[in-house]
DNA sequence: AGCACGCCGACT
DNA sequence: GTCGGCGTGCTC
């Protein structure tokens, strides 16, 4: 045979669908010819692995020229034909891999729904049984002639048939007035073909959703609106950051920016975040664009996210409405990205790939060459830095005239309770206004950030909190050890027994939950009815629109609750919000507690007044002199901006600089802290090796959740310009690690810029 | 991650 | 003498 003689061909580059660090390669396998003109990148293949000849499933990610390894084996057999990712975002996995120091592999599974490809929960799809003709026209004719009389029901359901295509049985049966044994005859003649249809399970109840049309916009969103439509229409890459208040029509710029995309057989994707995600925020979508919206939410079921992956594949859908993973929703022909309250921390992910949705947008828009929307009342340091700086361009939105006031805000100074005798949760300013609400039968809400762990040390009596020396930031405290721990550079200390401000004996750690606020609340208030929301009550899948629906109808008097009853409720009859404890995010071991606060309060504030009468806000606190609650509480963005961004720059936190974590767990302590710090060791050895490289290393120390499932965690934090140099540095000892037999028992995992150091 | 090959202890 | 322990090394 001249068969060795030939040049391998048909080379195909396949990803192996295992998470294993060892096997993150491209694999080459032939196919047979046949097989090989159907291939495409982003398909499902078998392919034989390993010397056991075991068989599994990978992504065709490459189909190259050449292959440096001889004896390829073969494909087996192709396991979806229809692809699940194109090359374009196959860079984006590629991408991720390297940003957020995972597999190719993972990255794929990220990008593709769940149940997909090659992992083996296949979800059906959901059909419906129908018929269509068996024969051809004239024959049917002829046959519908010789029927009419003797069989009136076949001759209903033959000419039926001769005006649709297609027709389902239930259908069938309610057009014609035939029965299933009617239908069932004509098929056992060979006159029809029994056919299964395709039915996409609809989360959305489209047609119970009102029709809107588009608002004449004021001046300056016209000016926005005009400026992205032309952005998009030209095909600039650029990215803008929209800036207003709750209510400053942020949501009309993008819907009309988007109808001018559509209109020019474009498509979009809207990212929202995923408790902005309710039955409002879609009947916008839905009341402006109908049917064309898809929606992807992280409660759809397996089915229901696979039929909305379909109808966004085949095209029927070109406005994507979505939680942090929508940003992969496999559009072909995008034309604009918004993403909404950009600063959103559930825009990061959590567990690996820990990929930020905003750099995924910077990417998807970059390939396609269209703008991107961030949005926010509350930007982002980084996204207004880099607004500021003109790399972004932004649109400030002032509040609409008609829009209702903002709550009258106020600091309550809880230095003062502690002197006057009162340990209660609540002020007296705060109790007096509650009694207020009840008399005049107006609701309020209290809002408690509440946080199980990590408890910071301050004074009750001075509002002084301990901070690390070397990262000013907030100490937390071991409650068995009674020790406190800085969790960015390990920096440990004795908790003090004074007060080192004022000499005060009231310093002790911080903490307070929400069933405790419930009980207290209760007791203050015998007669007025109170309901709680939080992680604990909030479990199933309606639960949390319930308890809102049930605040608002039933005229719950008093809502306590977490985060959740901060963001975008709207109930005018809402009209006093009290901040139990500002301190408590005020104080979070974490760089980004000042934007965080800032945030939370300006919204929880907002809540108070949406309807005809006034709201105010009481704002609780240690520390009334914070910067950050005197902006809020004059819902000043600009000013707290201004503020913020020097100490970030002064203390290198980003935008001035990118931050790494390098979470390294494991269930036997000394071993585990040891390999830590020969490792941040190592880390210290190459930034100095090399000293272009502006590198802090910073730890080990214990994370902030010491042990979870007897495994101690230990981190190292690396401060450093964002470049290819730390991140290579970091590819390498990732790698090292490995290859190392300590990688048998100890876990690292690297992370860029985290949300928290838990 | 799996799975086979490989070199040391108690068994039909 | 052999069956099987899991250490280590490879997978197109």
């Amino acid at each position: 045979m001249w068969g060795d003689a030939m040049k391998v061909k048909n080379i195909v580059g396949v990803v192996i669908d295992r998470m294993s660090p060892e096997l993150d390669r491209v694999f080459h396998y032939t196919a047979p010819d046949e097989m090989y003109e159907m291939l495409e990148i982003g398909m499902v293949v078998r392919v034989p692995f390993g010397r056991g000849g075991a068989v599994i499933d990978g992504y065709v990610v490459d189909m190259p020229e050449e292959a440096e390894v001889k004896n390829l084996k073969e494909i087996l057999s192709i396991v979806s034909p229809e692809p699940l990712f194109d090359t374009k975002m196959l860079a984006v996995c590629r991408m991720m891999q390297k940003e957020c120091f995972c597999t190719l592999a993972s990255a794929i599974r990220a990008i593709t729904p769940p149940g997909s490809g090659a992992r083996r929960e296949r979800t059906n799809d959901k059909t419906i049984t129908g018929s269509s003709l068996a024969i051809g026209f004239d024959e049917a004719f002829s046959i519908l002639e010789t029927v009419r009389k003797k069989a009136p029901a076949q001759a209903k359901i033959i000419e039926l048939l001769l005006q649709n295509d297609f027709v389902a049985n239930a259908d069938i049966r309610f057009l014609t007035g035939a029965s299933q044994s009617a239908i069932k005859s004509l098929e056992q003649k060979g006159i029809i073909l029994p056919q299964e249809m395709e039915v996409f399970r609809n989360p959305v109840e489209y047609d119970k959703i009102e029709r809107t049309m588009p608002l004449a916009p004021t001046p300056e969103q016209k000016q926005a609106i005009d400026r992205i439509s032309e952005a998009a229409e030209k095909g600039e890459n650029r990215i803008f950051l929209l800036h207003g208040v709750t209510g400053s029509g942020k949501t009309e710029v993008f819907l009309q920016a988007i109808e001018s995309v559509i209109k020019r057989g474009k498509s979009a994707i809207v990212l929202v975040p995923e408790i902005a995600l309710t039955p409002q925020t879609v009947a916008r979508f839905v009341g402006r664009f109908g049917v064309r919206v898809a929606i992807l939410h992280s409660r759809l079921s397996l089915g229901e996210r696979h039929d909305e992956y379909k109808r966004i594949k085949r095209g029927q859908a070109d406005v994507v409405v979505g939680v942090r993973s929508a940003i992969f929703a496999p559009l072909s022909n995008l034309g604009l990205i918004v993403m909404d309250e950009e600063h959103e921390t559930s825009y990061k992910a959590e567990n690996v790939p820990a990929y930020h949705a905003r750099d995924i947008a910077k990417k998807r828009a970059e390939q396609y060459g269209i703008p991107l929307v961030l949005a926010s009342a509350t930007p982002s340091l980084e996204s207004y830095f880099h607004a500021k700086n003109g790399e972004y361009e932004l649109f400030t939105l002032p509040e609409r005239a008609n829009e209702s006031k903002m709550p009258e805000a106020e600091i309550v100074d809880m230095r003062k309770e502690l002197v006057g005798g009162n340990r209660s949760v609540l002020s007296a300013r705060l109790k007096e206004e509650i009694a207020h609400n009840l008399e005049r039968k107006e609701q309020t809400i209290l809002f408690l950030n509440r946080r199980g762990f990590s408890t910071f040390v301050s004074c009750r009596n001075c509002g002084y909190v301990v901070r690390c020396e070397h990262c000013n930031i907030p100490m937390t405290y071991h409650k068995n050890k009674n020790f406190m721990t800085c969790h960015y550079c390990g920096y440990t200390t004795p908790n003090p027994a004074v007060c080192p401000e004022c000499g005060s004996q009231y310093i002790r750690h911080f903490g307070t939950g929400t069933q405790k606020v419930e009980e207290e609340v209760k007791e203050l208030f015998p007669n007025a009815t109170v309901l709680r929301m939080d992680v604990d009550t909030t479990g199933g899948k309606a639960s949390h629109q319930k308890i809102l629906e049930q605040f608002e109808k039933e005229k719950i008097d008093i809502l306590i609750g977490t985060q959740m009853v901060a963001k975008g409720l709207d109930f005018p009859n809402v009209t006093l919000v009290g901040v139990l404890a500002a301190d408590l995010t005020l104080n979070l071991d974490d760089f980004r507690a000042g934007e965080r606060t800032f945030d939370l309060v300006t919204q929880v504030c907002g809540r108070a007044g949406r309807g005809e009468k006034k709201g105010r806000a009481l704002i609780q606190t240690y520390q009334p002199e914070s910067h950050v609650l005197h902006y809020a509480k004059q819902q000043d963005f600009g000013a707290f901006y201004e503020e913020e961004i020097e100490l970030r720059r002064a203390l290198s936190y980003p935008p001035f600089c990118d931050i790494f974590s390098v979470l390294l767990t494991g269930n036997n302590e000394q071993a585990l802290s040891a390999y830590a710090a020969k490792i941040a060791n190592q880390l210290r050895m190459e930034t100095l090796k090399n000293d272009g490289m502006n590198v802090e290393v910073l730890g080990p120390g214990p994370a902030v959740l010491g042990k979870i499932n007897n495994k101690y965690r230990y981190r190292i934090l690396l401060k450093c310009e964002a470049n290819d140099e730390v991140r290579n540095m970091l590819y390498a000892m990732q790698k090292k690690h490995h290859q190392a037999k300590e990688s048998k028992w100890i876990s690292l995992l690297i992370e860029a810029n985290p949300n928290s150091m838990l």
